[in-house]
DNA sequence: GCACCCTACGTTGCGTACAACGCTCCGGGA
DNA sequence: TCCCGGAGCGTTGTACGCAACGTAGGGTGC
């Protein structure tokens, strides 16, 4: 059985991640219960759950409230993407197994097809098949150390909404990153993979610090 | 007021740093809660965090154990910090200010005193002296989210116990890699202090792999 | 003799009630 | 008119009780 403090939080974080829940607001403890039709300890779990990943913050005896981040925030998990990314990757390029390799060149072909301009272009589809992509990649690199410490400051959020943000250049380039990086991989080639991802994430920011 | 939580928290914290709750032991609620003389439900959070620190793992229905880590764990862990540290140090380089440089000298200056061989030395006093250094440093590159990456991960407990397994000769190195660092810092040379956090991660790197 | 099931116990998960804290609004004084 | 203090309200923090899950032990059937 799974524990309605997991269902909660997955529920909340989904909310989040989704805009429902706009950074800033207030999360009252009652109000989340009653919407997800629980009582409010598993509620105060999930919280706690998320505060430590970083996706809210509480304040003791002021209840909690959706993380926001400035954008020298931003510039600073910037920062630490381009530490830690690249050398997942290049870790991934050593380990990547054939079938590995097949999931990440199709998330990585969808994601060049929805995100082609043209009236089939769905920039919120590709939200969740770029989260997928970059986990699988870091899945592969097989660091949990690393992972753990992307997770509780990356948080995809930020990054997973912007894709509206992107001019028709960046998302290219950025779309096309991910083939490429498949392709470095393919080659077992871990410092042509680092560099694609270095790209990448510079590519990314240069486009979040442009809109703010 | 602080809250029994966070009462709960740093107490338990301290034990698992400590070491008086050794890796791998259960960990009861109800165990906890009576030699806290407080609740279940404090106990209950307080775990939650230290789950998300790192510091506990919690299974589902089966209660909460401190974490242990493998050679392969600590190498990761390692490679983080390696990521990670010398980028702070390189950003402390540029912001220290007069206060911040005679703070952390005068950190380096006890670690070296009490560090030395001889009737004096004081292994377990350097602990916290260390945990201090580190912990400026990060305070002074003002990176926030660099900050909790490491926060989540180096895990200070692994790395604090070890000073008694450090040789001689790592031990003085690794002492004044600290004195060195600060005159690095104090010379805004990043390069150079980035260069010293390497070799500092390095050394300490040596020491948990030859004894493990 | 071995494997499986079933029962009983201890634990964790969740709900609910009460206590404590913070905020807001109103009133009094300077 | 502005500032300070206090009471009321809504919130979060903690305790406790019950239910559900996991585990270990003994018993039964093959």
């Amino acid at each position: 059985m799974v524990t309605t403090t997991g269902r909660a939080h997955v529920a909340l974080r989904e909310s989040i991640l989704r805009g429902d829940l706009a950074p800033g607001a207030h999360l009252g403890e009652v109000e989340l219960a009653e919407r997800l039709g629980v009582s409010r300890t598993p509620v105060r779990e999930a919280l706690s759950r998320l505060a430590a990943e970083g996706l809210v913050e509480v304040l003791p005896h002021r209840g909690a409230r959706v993380s926001s981040f400035s954008p020298d925030d931003l510039d600073g998990i910037f920062d630490v993407r381009l530490a830690l990314e690249p050398r997942a990757t290049a870790r991934a390029a050593l380990r990547a197994t054939a079938e590995d390799l097949d999931a990440l060149d199709d998330l990585a072909r969808r994601m060049l097809e929805i995100g082609a301009p043209g009236p089939d272009q769905d920039l919120d589809a590709i939200v969740p098949l770029n989260r997928d992509f970059h986990a699988r990649l870091l899945a592969v690199a097989d660091a949990p150390a690393l992972s753990a410490a992307l997770a509780n400051v990356v948080h995809t959020p930020i990054v997973l909404r912007t894709f509206h943000a992107y001019d028709p250049a960046s998302l290219a380039r950025s779309l096309a990153h991910h083939g490429e990086m498949v392709a470095a991989l393919r080659a077992g080639d871990a410092d042509w993979a680092s560099a694609v991802m270095r790209s990448h994430i510079g590519n990314a920011r240069a486009v979040m610090v442009r809109n703010r």
